[in-house]
DNA sequence: TTTAAAGTCTATGGATTTAATAGATTAATT
DNA sequence: AATTAATCTATTAAATCCATAGACTTTAAA
């Protein structure tokens, strides 16, 4: 399950996508439209801001903008930095590989083979969903 | 990521589809066998029987056996019973259902699309993995 | 019929993670 | 200088995960 801080960024996310390009958003507009805790959205925007993924102006007309295009955006990178491991083992993660305490020996694992195939399945899925996507796809579905 | 009640529930399936038809094997042995905490093993194994995938017999001689065929016994239901939903996000969930907090209005969410594919594949691969598949691939591998 | 073996059940404790809040500070604009 | 808004540091509250302890029950064998 994907952690609430991580729904809230892609949330922030797919909101300032619908505003690229159409200057600075303040935290707390993005808090109240998204209905996020405004000091834990403080805290996920200034992460995302760290991975280069946004961009940021301090002071009176300040906020946050989305630094990479909508289309080079997707929930894969975002669900990694928030959550870590998109594999459901340790042991077959590509960005946060760990041996398996319990299956010591995992060149005779017959576990790892199932969960192999739903990692390259999940992230071929989560990698090809950009903010750009997202946003056609509520587009299409009527969203306001 | 699986958790460690998940992890263990898996060995211990496995290493008694390996001995399927033997009768009963001691949770001290499996305990052993596959290094899992004992006391926690129990509760994991009751569990297990009390969903109808083991079956026990009390007493001396006693112990845990496979109820159902190790081809009947697949990872998607283990997981289900130890972890609880299987997909990402509980909106998209089949036997876990709930409504998200945050996107309030589903019909018009952009982003559950990917989830529900995800969730797709993965149920697809995990629903086709059982025990005696598990069992094969590990002997193919050379485990002993 | 006693005894030992083994599963069953209830309860609890500690560690870790997740989610949220508070307050002080820094930077930029007007 | 005043105001606005992001930044940083700390702390707290709640939930979950992992593990252990101990008493109880059932069964089989001696």
């Amino acid at each position: 399950m994907l952690s609430k801080k991580c729904k809230y960024a892609i949330h922030a996310l797919v909101y300032l996508a619908e505003k690229y390009q159409q200057g600075p958003v303040h935290i707390q507009e993005i808090a109240e439209k998204r209905h996020i805790p405004k000091k834990f959205l403080e805290a996920i925007l200034l992460e995302l801001r760290n991975a280069k993924i946004l961009h940021s102006k301090k002071g009176k007309g300040g906020g946050y903008y989305l630094h990479q295009k909508p289309s080079d955006v997707n929930l894969m990178e975002i669900m990694r930095l928030m959550d870590g491991a998109i594999a459901m083992l340790p042991c077959v993660s590509l960005h946060y590989y760990e041996r398996c305490e319990e299956c010591r020996t995992e060149k005779t694992c017959g576990i790892r083979d199932a969960f192999i195939k739903v990692r390259d399945e999940t992230l071929a899925i989560l990698g090809g969903s950009t903010l750009d996507k997202i946003l056609k796809r509520e587009k299409a579905l009527g969203a306001k």
